[in-house]
DNA sequence: TTAGTTCATCGCAAATATACGATTAATAAA
DNA sequence: TTTATTAATCGTATATTTGCGATGAACTAA
C-alpha cells in the first residue's frame, strides 16, 4: 500500500493491544486456546482430532499464537506440546483489562449518550 | 481459499470474541477508539486531525468499528458525531475477561509449567 | 441557485492472511 | 539401515485488509 502521509505512531500500548487482538481475531485460534487451557495437560497435534483443518493448516495458526506469546512449545520429538503461555496470558488479561474498564466509557458525557439534543458541542 | 475438509463449526463466544478481536486488531482502530473515549463528548471528523491518515481511510476504520457494533454515529449534517457504544463495550468487557479469566490458566497442571519432566502424559 | 463543507463510497493497488497438499527434518522403532 | 510418526515449512491459490485519491450525496449558507 501506498503511504504518502506521515506515518502514524502508536503508543506501547496500543501496539501490544493491536498484536493481542490480532492472535485472537480468527475464530480457529480461540478455539485452540481453549482446547490447550481445558485439557488436564497440554497436548499436541492431538488437535488435528478435535478440529476438521489441515496439518499444516493448524501448524500455522500454532505459529501465529506462539509469536504473540500466548502459547508456548516444547519439543519432545517426535511430538511437539504446547501449552498456554501462563505469564503472557495474564498479561494480555491485563492489557485488554485496561483498556475496557468502564471507567473509560463512563467518564465520556457525550450528548447522543445522556440524550441531549443540542447541537454538536465538539 | 479452497476449503475441502469439512467446515469448522463455532460457537458463539467463539464468533464474538473472534469479531471484537478483528475490530481491535489494527492500532489505528484503538487509538480512535481511545480518541473517542477520552473526549469530554464524541466528535466527528476532527479525528483527521489527530490521525495523520486519508478522511477515506479513516472513514473505513470507522466502519468496521461501527460494525462491530463498538461505535455509533448519529448524522448531523454536514457532520456525524461518532461516539462509544456502551452497552456493546461493556459487553466486550465481559467477553474477553470471561476469556482471560485466570481460572482457565491455573486449573491447566501441564508437566511443562509445574516442572515435570516425565515423559508426555497426553 | 450556487458554492462550500463534511463524510461515505468507489475503484484501484499492494500487502497480508488463510487454506491446502507436498515435502522435509527429526526422531523412534523395527 | 529401513520404516513409521510427527510436525514444520514450502509453494501456490484465493480472500481479505489496508491505503490512497477521486467522486458523489446530503446538507448549510450565501
Amino acid at each position: 500500500m501506498q503511504r504518502t502521509l506521515l506515518t502514524v505512531e502508536y503508543s506501547e500500548e496500543e501496539e501490544s493491544l493491536a498484536q493481542f487482538a490480532k492472535a485472537l481475531s480468527h475464530p480457529v485460534r480461540i478455539k485452540i486456546l481453549k482446547l490447550l487451557a481445558s485439557r488436564q495437560c497440554c497436548f499436541t497435534g492431538e488437535l488435528t482430532e478435535f478440529i476438521p483443518m489441515a496439518q499444516s493448516t493448524i501448524s500455522q495458526h500454532l505459529k501465529a499464537l506462539l509469536e504473540a506469546g500466548l502459547i508456548q512449545g516444547e519439543i519432545n520429538p517426535p511430538k511437539v506440546r504446547y501449552c498456554i503461555d501462563r505469564e503472557n496470558w495474564l498479561k494480555a488479561y491485563a492489557v485488554f483489562q485496561d483498556f475496557f474498564t468502564p471507567e473509560r466509557v463512563f467518564e465520556c458525557d457525550c450528548p447522543m449518550l445522556t440524550g441531549d439534543k443540542s447541537p454538536l458541542s465538539c
